[in-house]
RNA sequence: GCGGGCGUCGCCAAGUGGUUAAGGCAGCGGCUUGUGGCGCCGCCAUUCGGGGGUUCAAGUCCCCUCGCUCGCCCCA
């Protein structure tokens, strides 16, 4: 073909599926609202730098999926790849913490550059929570509960809360250096992307996928028992507090999450439904990504969720959304000034408040009413040569039992403002 | 970046080397110069993602390329 395409992994959204993204961004908003938890819009693009030192970079979201490039003044920039550095650094910027705990939502694209396939693309879209300033364990189980609750009220079953904890930044140093001394004495046993993370990123290792590997892993020493005694205590309170919500959870030791600001608390929220992409939920505590990125000591816990994978699992719940919004009004009309009148009948009504679409056609009246019906549209209005000297406009109701023999003629004519009146009385009406 | 599958009209889809590329849906026109859900009739791919090659002959075989898709990796 020599028409052009989107771009891969950039899809366009039809209008066909709309229905079902502001249902689940209507359902986001209202839990936000319940929760107390405001909305913070921040750019699409930021400077690198930001996602280097936030991200950490040794991971793969910033070693080889970003899409970053230089600007016409030469500073290199990045489509961020996901919002939670973005939020913190105007957080910081605008200097919200200093008012206080921080509680926020955001929602939009992200852009990642990897190889698209079921549940993935490289712009995609998250809805995110972030709380800053929260400490207690209480808050942790809270943000799982925001997210928990959002998605049950969509009505999406079948989902398994993983949780696992990574302690402190201080147990995180003294368990990598474990590790680390450990892989490298079974350097040649591992499998080349373990050998290659061994420095780099060794938490990533636990996680790893090779059989060989995980076979080997069963011996290594346990993050667990890595832990101090509080983290230990304070993993224990997270859990009770989800006990005590009665959400259910699964320890997932091997919980690792691929992002290096996360300490303490880390969790997924999964599907079996989803192929081989299953979170659609994934987050956890970064008490140290605002120090970090140059804000004051501020913990804080936060999540994402991905709106390509949500809506995958609601559109298999063939539970059919509120079917394509309703017209009120189709008008139609055949000639010069009749259509001019058309057009002038169908701005009054909307000005008034209904829905009302206007064929354009000039087409033979036998059509346009039968793409009147096809409109779903409640009544038709007329304008032919007749009306257009009268002033008048034929109204017909599409739906009434009554007009049942088809091809009746319309059931009244009335003047414009008469129309309008009669349509307002029978719309408020039972 | 690496594997597997696939690419015929806007959508679905026959076709498996031999003359003019089925059919369905949608669309458009008509039967019905001004009134809808049914029916009937007609129109709608000089071309099979693109480019080479083999052959008397290719949508059908070969090579390359592009795209889509599923998976690896990774993550939402």
């Amino acid at each position: 073909m020599a028409s052009l395409q989107s771009l891969r992994g950039m899809v366009d959204l039809l209008p066909e599926q709309i229905g079902l993204w502001q249902h689940v961004e209507a359902t986001a908003r209202e839990q936000f609202r319940r929760a107390g938890i405001a909305e913070i819009r921040t750019p699409l693009l930021e400077v690198t730098e930001l996602f280097a030192r936030g991200i950490g970079e040794a991971t793969d979201v910033v070693g080889k999926e970003m899409y970053t490039f230089l600007d016409r003044g030469e500073r290199s920039c990045t489509l961020r790849p996901e919002g939670t550095a973005s939020v913190v650094r105007a957080a910081i910027q605008h200097g919200l913490l200093s008012q206080g705990p921080q509680r926020l939502w955001y929602g939009g694209p992200m852009f990642r550059y990897e190889r698209p396939q079921a549940g993935r693309q490289r712009q995609f879209h998250q809805i995110g929570l972030e709380l800053l300033g929260f400490a207690d364990a209480c808050s942790d189980a809270e943000a799982i509960a925001v997210a928990w609750d959002l998605l049950a009220a969509l009505g999406v079953g079948g989902l398994a809360l993983e949780l696992n904890s990574l302690g402190s930044a201080e147990d995180r140093a003294r368990y990598r250096e474990l590790l680390v001394a450990w892989l490298e004495q079974r350097r040649e046993l591992l499998d080349a992307d373990s050998q290659a993370r061994i420095h780099s990123n060794p938490l990533r290792v636990l996680d790893s996928k090779h059989p060989g590997t995980q076979a080997l892993l069963a011996e290594a020493p346990s993050l667990a028992s890595a832990l101090s005694d509080d983290s230990q205590a304070r993993f224990a309170a997270v859990q009770q507090a989800l006990a005590a919500l009665e959400i259910p959870f699964v320890l997932n030791p091997r919980l690792v999450r691929g992002l290096d600001y996360y300490s303490h608390t880390a969790f997924e929220i999964t599907s079996s439904q989803l192929g081989a992409q299953a979170t659609v939920c994934g987050g956890g505590r970064y008490d140290g990504l605002v120090q970090q990125l140059g804000g004051p000591v501020t913990p804080a816990i936060g999540w994402a969720l991905g709106m390509e994978r949500l809506v995958l699992l609601l559109s298999q719940l063939e539970r059919p959304l509120a079917a394509a919004p309703a017209l009120d009004l189709y008008v139609v009309s055949r000639g010069e000034a009749a259509t001019t009148q058309a057009l002038a009948l169908a701005r009054l009504c909307r000005q008034a408040g209904l829905a009302v679409e206007r064929d354009a056609s000039g087409a033979a009246f036998g059509k346009q009413f039968k793409r009147a019906d096809r409109s779903g549209a409640r009544w038709a209005a007329v304008i032919g040569e007749q009306e257009a000297a009268d002033g008048l406009v034929g109204l017909k109701d599409l739906r009434a039992a009554a007009s049942d023999q088809e091809g009746a003629q319309a059931d009244q004519r009335l003047s414009p403002a008469a129309l309008l009146q009669a349509l307002q009385a029978a719309l408020k009406g039972p």
